[in-house]
DNA sequence: TCTGGGGTCCTAGGACCC
DNA sequence: TCTGGGGTCCTAGGACCC
């Protein structure tokens, strides 16, 4: 099947919101504002006010005194994007999933079956408002940067077509916020060099925008400001971290407060791990303190695990080793992050008894001695060690 | 009004290997 | 006598996204 596009991007308007909208029909066309504590979705009767996502719930409801501030039921917004997520797969066996409420679908191919592009993306959103009774929006274009930038521009409850031979007419007006990746930092640095639409950026060369903005960034806006995306639609994309973390406000804790934290997000983690079928090597421990300043401690382990006692002696040892810098600096925030995943049944490493370990890694020594140095150098080398004992390491701890 | 919780990817330096 | 260079893994930090 093609992966050459024409590209869809859909995606759920104020999707937590739609959904409490959706059940409860008192709150249908009034502003709606979910999460108490901090603003997870507001709806667009919402943002008109100027309510926007993470902001504290204090700040929202000073913006807009009669919003309907709801708790977040992450159960039912699951099952609604699973819905989504059904009649996204039922359009084209090509769907690459972003985030809980977007996906890009690759249509390429499906023309001759189910009409142009522009009629496929109006059926799906059809269909989402039938049978999930959700608005989405939705972006065509032939590549995937240029459908999720249409679907951002058409946002809400819109459809933008992007036609191949007005690309160019469409993106260089845009300001450069519009750039999937340009955030606060980038949009800034260019701002702060006059630029603020895409078609200045396309102006420069790409060795002044890395010089502007490092390697990465710079490549990556200079491609997209000249329109070359090649990147296919990637289908069944694999998780690959899995974190907890919880603030904790300013007021001090004492170490046993903090590893009650880190017990309860470990086990909460150990527990998704498992039911995911996974298992994990580094058990990374996020920090923010008062300053809101933030560090990470990470520590890899020889074998994967998904056992919570294992996750948690490794987390505690990292937990303790930042323990002077937290008494020092203040803590706000404690995080769990697992990485480095595998699946459950994968294939373990041979694991071998552990002389015969120490013997092949001994060997393996013995065989970079040998390439680095002749083979008479060998002889040398294990007769120091028969003697004195290696002079260097030759196993980790 | 002090600032959630869940992720992805990139960079840079050091250790280690060949 | 003195010196090399590429590749991978790990850790820490940062930007960005929803």
């Amino acid at each position: 099947m093609s992966t050459e596009g024409p590209i869809l991007h859909a995606d759920l308007d104020a999707f937590y919101a739609s959904v409490e909208q959706r059940d409860d029909p008192r709150l249908r066309g009034r502003p709606v504002i979910v999460g108490t504590g901090v603003v997870l979705a507001a709806s667009y009767e919402a943002k008109a006010y100027g309510v926007r996502t993470a902001m504290t719930g204090a700040h929202a409801r000073g913006l807009c005194p009669h919003a309907a501030v709801v708790p977040p039921r992450m159960a039912a917004y699951a099952e609604a994007s699973k819905a989504v997520f059904a009649v996204f797969r039922q359009t084209t066996p090509l769907v690459e999933g972003l985030s809980i409420d977007e996906a890009f679908l690759d249509v390429g191919g499906l023309h001759r079956i189910a009409g142009p592009p522009s009629r496929i993306a109006a059926r799906l959103r059809a269909e989402v408002a039938e049978r999930v009774g959700l608005p989405i929006t939705v972006g065509v274009a032939r590549t995937k940067f240029l459908a999720k930038v249409a679907s951002g521009v058409a946002k809400p409850d819109g459809l933008l077509v992007v036609p191949p031979d007005g690309e160019l007419d469409f993106l260089h007006p845009l300001p450069v916020e519009r750039l999937w990746g340009v955030g606060a930092v980038t949009a800034r640095r260019l701002r702060d060099r006059g630029i603020t639409t895409v078609g200045q950026v396309a102006a420069l060369q790409e060795a002044e925008l890395v010089a502007l903005l490092g390697r990465a960034t710079g490549r990556h806006l200079h491609a997209l400001a000249h329109n070359h995306d090649p990147r296919p639609v990637r289908v069944g994309r694999r998780r690959r971290s899995m974190g907890a973390q919880r603030a904790l406000g300013r007021r001090p804790r004492s170490p046993a407060e903090l590893d009650a934290v880190l017990v309860a997000l470990v086990d909460r983690l150990a527990r998704r791990l498992r039911a995911a079928r996974r298992v994990c090597r580094t058990v990374t421990l996020r920090l923010r303190f008062a300053d809101f300043s933030r560090a990470s401690r990470a520590h890899t382990l020889p074998r994967p695990t998904a056992d919570t006692e294992t996750v948690l002696a490794t987390a505690r040892e990292l937990l303790a080793a930042a323990l002077p810098r937290i008494t020092a600096e203040g803590i706000t925030l404690l995080g769990v992050a697992l990485s480095n995943l595998d699946d459950e049944g994968a294939p373990v490493q041979l694991t071998l008894p552990f002389e015969e370990q120490r013997a092949a890694t001994l060997d393996a020594a013995l065989d970079g001695v040998r390439d680095r140095f002749g083979s008479r150098a060998v002889t040398r080398a294990v007769l120091l060690g028969r003697d004195d004992g290696p002079s260097v390491p030759l196993l980790p701890d």
